[in-house]
DNA sequence: TGCAGCATGTAAATAGTTACATGATTAT
DNA sequence: ATAATCATGTAACTATTTACATGCTGCA
């Protein structure tokens, strides 16, 4: 029920098109929300229905015609009533720690050869952030209010990739030692 | 659809019922798939069908009677091929960093009891890893070759949770910031 | 020639949540 | 008395994924 409000989070910053709102929860920054874009593109007409975003249809002559969408007050009063109460913490799915749970099932390189290829994609992740916030973060001692708290989540990327990181490669020892044995 | 593997890399563990899997799932060692009891439940009976898990059922007169499922050859081989192809990372859905991104539209006083409540959550969380450490990875050097990997998942939890918390000190200095302004 | 990016969606299937239902025992 | 623990499930609904569909531009 939360996607929802990740769209209208992302539309009260930036009016724009579904398409735009799945690159952004692609991006580093919009991560904490991952959507297909078919999923935002029906959650955006229901939203339009409840009266919570509109849109205006614009015509373009090399590309597809798109939809950009607006908050609109209602939307924002629905958001902050539901940024005002609590949430439950994040359950977690994580198939790649279901298989390290059942690692001993399986060949140790089979398991090595896994763990580094998923280094690989968090340090691609890493360095992704790392030119974002070079980008648009330069000077965080001068961040405007309202860039504070989208820098906060940058810097929460940075924290939870590297402590991943770091604690893999404790994984990988011990995965090495298998192998040696 | 990855349910059944987490499922499955239980039982092949310790054989146990519906209730014990869904507990197991909500514990430090098993939180890397959270699901509700109805689901592995409705789960269960299809891995059943498709002879991946066999049960007997137990009568006892002062609980209710049970099922203990047990992994089967097939389930095992099923389990095992899984855990040899590759997996994505996972996806997040965070509803807490959505409240954080849209954190200037709240009173900072409102944000930062949040922000407060999580942390105790988080301690909470911690302090449970640190027991289950306590008691049954006391000697992490001569640990089996079997019980390496849930000690692994239990670092984790360890790491991840320690830097989200280091994460929200600084969150929590920058929201006091907005107060006393 | 083929793929990536822009831009929208429908349809079918599967996964997951919420509400409800039952019932004994034990601890507060 | 009330809640938690053990133990199972059904029914209705909502959310999410996967497959399919379209079509233009610009780049390699």
């Amino acid at each position: 029920m939360s996607l929802r409000y990740a769209i209208l989070a992302s539309l009260v910053r930036k009016e724009g098109t579904g398409y735009e709102i799945a690159s952004f929860f692609d991006s580093s920054v919009g991560t904490f929300w991952k959507s297909s874009h078919q999923q935002i593109y029906k959650e955006l007409s229901k939203l339009n229905k409840e009266n919570l975003v509109v849109f205006k249809q614009v015509h373009q002559t090399e590309k597809p015609s798109k939809k950009i969408y607006k908050i609109t007050k209602k939307g924002q009063q629905d958001l902050i009533k539901w940024l005002e109460s609590p949430v439950d913490i994040a359950p977690r799915k994580d198939a790649f720690m279901v298989k390290i749970f059942a690692g001993n099932l399986v060949k140790p390189e089979v398991l090595l050869e896994e763990v580094k290829r998923h280094q690989e994609i968090v340090k691609g992740i890493i360095a992704n952030l790392q030119e974002v916030e070079n980008q648009y973060f330069e000077d965080p001692e001068e961040l405007s209010t309202d860039m504070l708290y989208p820098y906060m989540i940058l810097q929460h990327g940075f924290i939870a990739r590297k402590a991943w990181l770091k604690w893999s490669k404790q994984l990988e020892k011990i995965i090495k030692k298998q192998i040696a044995d």
